[in-house]
RNA sequence: GGUCGCGUAGCUCAGUUGGAUAGAGCAUCUGCCUUCUAAGCAGACGGUCACAGGUUCGAAUCCUGUCGCGAUCACCA
């Protein structure tokens, strides 16, 4: 039983002893600072009840809990709230405990699965600033929801078709003289992505020329002949015509082999890929079911759609007047795919939050279908990442290159480690290793530790630090309690029960005790910030200690075998948590 | 214009179901490396929680309105 509801029963005869009356409305919260006190009952809301002083109220109850739970030492009131100070019993109980499961914080899994989708890209350019935030999202998201007991299946949807795809085909098949990966030395995605650009380039001056000739911006843009060429490439696609599908498994290749080292240097996976091609044409049959139970609608032109105007929203389109799928019906379709694919009750989709709307519909759509899972579908739904010079647009070149940035932060987690010297002894390989670790570790706490509902706005000039609130800072201290323990050349791991805990480590402690219920708390709200924010406050609490009090150099045994175990502990947490973030930790650093 | 989100220190962010004197980091300034790694520690400075009302024992937090920023309202995805 958990010390909460230990005090709560307590609290309860307490009332129900000395007052008669039953109290329903039991408030605690953790003791400010500065007063003495490990948690404090707010007494107010049950005056209510009570008839007497908050005072007078907070007396008597302290007086009986020291009297009645030895867990209760003592008690001090200041105004309504009652501060109570637990007995060290307590602490060296809980500690014992945790510092021997391997698997503190988390939770056994259930049956339950979810299925996290992230990333989801087009195939027409390379991975950015704004994929790297969707995918470390998706990715921490999906381990702390297996952290917090539920079966995950990280998946991602790949948009390899359409006219965007075709762009890049198009201009590759004009403009590129046969030029592959391999033949350039580019990345593949790289290579797409710069022939993605070239159409545009071209595009926009046969716009240029069109307009000249007397044509309205609205008639060039429709009619600009390379745009004709590539909706004809897509027509030639959906037709299944041999050399265009050619062309395009080709160059998806190459994408494909480019996104992978991406993921690969991330440190993101999935267990499933779909692929739009394979996708696109489901959840026509569906909304022809939807049409006979009345749930959508068809117009004149032949047109299908829903009315959600009872709901406060507009009519959204589900089929077009050609019969063709539209963004919605796909989404409908795959939804319905994946949960026949696997015995999953839920998704969570990680998609930015200028498609709240979308999804809105989207899951409101199934549940009027009547999928009893509708109710567990949940938009990831996070900010974008802006420049100071605005959004990031592909297109015009604009944007903060995935593997360039991870580059960029390896190579000062490089510079810096150089000038500190603290690595006598390690390879040139393990180094690098190290490198890796701290730039991904800076980048990936950069990003994960804001709330992901926020916008980011990402100053590519103001590198980010090493310093402070960082990953490097969280990495630095587990680092530290490893070389405490490899110098630590002494059995230590004896169960220690009695003990006088100081300040330092009876706060620390207070802080490791709260991790399992931080875990359960992000996975409710699917949110990495939480975890980000306790291992950094931890983290913090640590490194007093370690700078306040001798581990290793107290003369006492019991002292020095509990603060080592202390230490131990703390760096347990901190990998497990990290690990949560998707970061790795270093022994050195 | 309708809908949704956001607005907290110079900057970047925390702030749990409404609780005590609103907290961190960066930047600026003071101290601390003969003792477990100074990517650190201890401290100083810094606030009209966008604004105005309301709800109540108590509001950064809940409600209403105003202002500012962003997104969205396609037979695009």
């Amino acid at each position: 039983m958990s010390i909460l509801s230990i005090l709560s029963a307590g609290v309860k005869e307490a009332v129900k002893n000395k007052y008669d009356v039953e109290i329903d409305q039991i408030e605690f919260q953790p003791t400010r600072k500065d007063f003495e006190g490990d948690i404090t009952l707010v007494t107010f809301p049950m005056l209510r009840q009570v008839k007497t002083n908050p005072v007078q109220l907070g007396e008597t109850i302290g007086a009986y809990l020291v009297e009645k739970n030895r867990a209760v030492s003592k008690f001090n009131v200041v105004q309504g709230f009652l501060n109570i100070v637990l007995d060290d019993r307590y602490y060296l109980d809980f500690f014992g405990n945790a510092k021997n499961d391997p698997d503190y914080g988390k939770i056994a899994p259930e049956e339950k699965a979810v299925m996290v989708e992230y990333s989801s890209p087009n195939t027409n350019k390379p991975l950015h600033l704004g994929h790297i935030r969707n995918n470390l999202l998706g990715y921490s998201v999906a381990e702390i929801l297996k952290a917090s007991g539920k079966k995950v299946y990280k998946t991602q949807i790949i948009n390899d078709r359409g006219i965007h795809i075709c762009k890049s085909m198009l201009a590759w098949k004009r403009y590129g003289n046969g030029e592959t990966p391999q033949s350039t030395g580019l990345k593949g995605d790289k290579l797409v992505g710069n022939y993605y650009v070239k159409f545009d380039q071209v595009y926009k001056q046969e716009i240029a020329d069109l307009i000249a000739q007397g044509k309205t911006e609205e008639e060039a843009k429709t009619q600009a002949p390379v745009l004709l060429e590539a909706q004809d490439m897509l027509r030639k696609w959906e037709a299944g015509d041999e050399e265009v599908v050619k062309l395009w498994s080709t160059m998806n290749r190459w994408v494909y082999d480019g996104f992978e080292k991406t993921y690969e240097k991330l440190g993101v996976d999935f267990d499933k890929n779909y692929y739009e091609s394979e996708t696109y044409l489901l959840g026509k049959n569906v909304v022809a079911e939807g049409l006979e139970k009345g749930v959508f609608f068809r117009k004149e032109d032949g047109s299908v759609w829903i009315d959600l105007t009872d709901e406060g929203l507009d009519e959204k389109i589900v089929l077009r007047s050609d019969g063709t799928a539209v963004y919605m019906t796909q989404d409908i379709g795959t939804a319905i795919q994946r949960v026949q694919d696997f015995a999953i009750n839920g998704m969570v989709y990680t998609v930015g939050n200028e498609q709240d709307y979308h999804f809105k519909v989207l899951f409101l759509i199934l549940k009027k279908l009547g999928y009893v899972w509708a109710d567990n579908l949940y938009h990831l739904s996070y900010g974008m990442v802006d420049l100071p010079s605005g959004k990031m647009k592909s297109r015009e070149g604009t944007v903060v290159d995935a593997d360039d940035l991870i580059e960029e932060m390896t190579g000062t987690a490089r510079k810096i480690s150089e000038e500190l010297g603290k690595l006598d002894g390690y390879s040139k390989e393990e180094k690098e290793e190290l490198y890796r670790i701290i730039g991904l570790g800076a980048l990936k706490y950069y990003i994960l530790k804001v709330d992901p509902r926020k916008r980011i706005l990402f100053n590519p000039e103001e590198s980010v630090d090493f310093q402070g609130n960082t990953g490097p800072f969280i990495q630095y201290t587990y680092a530290r309690i490893q070389s405490i323990l490899r110098k630590a050349e002494f059995d230590y791991e004896e169960q220690i029960s009695e003990y006088t805990l100081n300040d330092k480590e009876k706060e620390l402690i207070k802080q490791l005790e709260l991790y399992p219920e931080v875990v359960s708390t992000a996975a409710d709200a699917h949110s990495p910030a939480v975890i980000a924010n306790y291992t950094y406050d931890l983290v913090k609490e640590f490194n007093s200690f370690y700078q306040n009090v001798t581990i290793l150099g107290t003369e006492d045994e019991t002292e020095k075998k509990f603060r080592v175990q202390l230490a131990k502990m703390v760096g347990e947490v901190i990998k497990s948590s990290f690990a949560l973030l998707g970061i790795q930790v270093p022994e050195r650093m």
